[in-house]
RNA sequence: GGCCCUGUCGUCUAGUUUGGUUAGGACGGCGCACUUUCAAUGCGCUAACAUAGGUUCAAAUCCUAUCAGGGCCGCCA
């Protein structure tokens, strides 16, 4: 008998990827690769009302940009294919079925109009959602109300028809879950939850179930949300016979707005201004795009590592990871049990963090495109430089556009009431003279530049701090930047004489 | 409303199993230093055991009650 761990991830393809969803994605491949087991993508695609264009490809996408690639996957394949829940239809009827015939499920024919009057009917102010459980399966019309007749008429007729769980009376329904220990629930509390659907294709309860089971999952790791509905799917393991290659759940916490409370949604992100999803995703009725992280410009390393960190720490306090060492030291008992909320701030440090520790020719490529968008003509060494004197006054990627593009560009906005503030004809004569001289510099370096610099200060009897932002301010347009001599030596003699007689002129 | 989950600085959290810490770290904020601007860096400050009762020499830690917040209650996942 195999012990191999073997983890999945099941999402529904239907928009953009939640942080939490990239979360949970994280967990379950770092919960493989720390046991050496196996990472599964299924798409849980059931509900065909809620097909969306694209998304399946999108998750592929975000996964790869992760670098959390599955195992086996639908574009992938695998020993357990067809990893799509769609293609998969036929298999489920057979268990549904195996159900009904055990007695613990049945047929129900109630349409979706007497269903709403029954909730409607029985609502009060102590019981606002009434179920559909052994309280009410008697009032409707189902294969354990009617008469067998009936039903077998209702059936040869083909009259459209779900199959439900039948739920027991007066039991407990326990197991234990890896980060929060035992759970207990009481079966009369939980609803006949539908199996199968009218149109042949099982609910989640039902294809999770199946698919754990014949994916051979051992680990199914998911979020809290899913807490109330997990004894039916533990009543499933046991009805079909299966309890003993059931997985182990993990219910993982939430992720929840910053401000507030309740959990952390792509609206908040919107309102609040920073992004939900992993990467851009085009709402393909709508056209409307909702930014992503990655095109937010962070680095997929720093997204990872924050995202580990939401719920989960070491125990050392060391909160900068690779991918191989989160793999290393993850544990499922180290995730904490309560909600985390997201902080922006903090995400956007850790991708300072990376981009700090990455080297600059790396970076490169990653930046590269920021300034082709503004069409700012680059050469990529010239550009690598500009990468390392800028990097430590950046966060985000388009940051570098920000910070570095006067190195290409001559700045067309001048902070003038900056040097305005302090200007004299005492630091123009200075200028005018250093300019006229700025052929006597032996090499165009920065250490040359600012000796003589520094020399023809002392023949007008001012001291540097009088005259750097000036310098500053004309070369950069503005008072931010690294070192002015070597900005200077960056952008060549002519463009610096060039910069600082246009500026002189507005003065 | 019912059921389930959760509760340590503003935020992420260590510490809870095996009671004894000046309740630690990080982000943020504030201040100082450095400085040629913006950053970065260094240092410092800020700030928490939800509440009430127990048990105990001693409780964030054990027990009880309360309170608060969240999740779910679809032929969605």
């Amino acid at each position: 008998m195999s012990n191999k761990v073997r983890v999945r991830f099941a999402p529904s393809p239907t928009g953009g990827l939640h942080l939490g969803g990239v979360r949970t994605i994280l967990y379950n491949y770092l919960f493989a690769h720390h046991h050496g087991g196996e990472f599964v993508l299924r798409i849980e695609d059931t509900d065909q009302n809620r097909y969306v264009e694209g998304a399946e490809q999108y998750i592929v996408d975000c996964l790869k940009w992760c670098g959390l690639i599955p195992d086996e996957s639908p574009e992938k394949g695998g020993p357990y294919a067809p990893y799509r829940q769609s293609e998969r239809k036929h298999l489920y009827y057979e268990y549904a079925q195996k159900l009904v015939d055990a007695g613990h499920a049945y047929y129900a024919f109630d349409t979706t109009n007497e269903l709403e009057n029954m909730r409607n009917q029985l609502r009060t102010d102590t019981n606002p959602n009434p179920q559909y459980d052994s309280n009410t399966r008697q009032q409707m019309r189902n294969s354990l109300s009617l008469p067998a007749e009936e039903v077998v008429d209702l059936l040869e007729k083909k009259t459209p028809y779900v199959i439900r769980i039948k739920m027991p009376q007066n039991q407990t329904v326990s197991f234990t879950d890896m980060i929060r220990g035992e759970i207990h629930f009481d079966t009369n509390l939980v609803d006949d939850k539908v199996l199968l659907k009218a149109d042949g294709m099982p609910t989640y309860h039902l294809a999770v179930v199946v698919d754990d089971y014949l994916m051979k999952i051992t680990h199914a790791f998911r979020g809290e949300e899913w807490l109330p509905s997990a004894p039916v799917h533990l009543l499933l393991w046991e009805y079909l016979g299966w309890k003993d290659n059931m997985p182990q759940w993990a219910h993982l916490p939430l992720i929840l707005k910053p401000d507030g409370n309740g959990k952390l949604s792509k609206r908040d992100g919107d309102r609040l201004g920073f992004p939900v999803f992993a990467m851009d995703w085009k709402d393909p009725k709508t056209n409307d795009t909702t930014t992503g992280f990655k095109e937010r410009g962070f680095l997929p390393e720093a997204f990872v590592n924050m995202l580990a960190l939401l719920g989960w720490n070491d125990g050392t306090g060391q909160e900068i990871f690779s991918l191989d060492e989160l793999v290393q030291k993850f544990s499922i008992d180290r995730v904490h049990k309560g909600g985390a909320k997201f902080d922006y701030e903090k995400a956007k440090w850790f991708n300072h963090q990376y981009i700090q520790h990455t080297a600059d020719d790396k970076l490169l490529p990653l930046v590269k495109p920021y300034f082709e968008k503004e069409q700012i003509p680059i050469d990529d060494s010239y550009l690598q430089k500009v990468i390392g004197l800028i990097k430590e006054r950046c966060t985000l990627l388009p940051d570098f556009v920000q910070q570095g593009r006067f190195f290409f560009v001559t700045p067309q906005h001048i902070d003038l009431p900056s040097i305005q503030a302090k200007w004299d004809e005492k630091k123009r004569q200075f200028f005018e003279s250093w300019l006229a001289g700025l052929d006597g510099i032996g090499s165009w370096e920065h250490t040359a530049i600012e000796q003589h610099f520094n020399g023809v200060l002392d023949q007008h009897g001012l001291k540097k701090g009088d005259v750097l932002l000036p310098l500053r301010v004309m070369l950069v347009g503005g008072k931010f930047g690294p070192g002015v001599f070597i900005i200077a030596e960056m952008i060549g003699k002519a463009e610096t004489a060039l910069r600082i007689t246009n500026v002189l002129s507005q003065l």
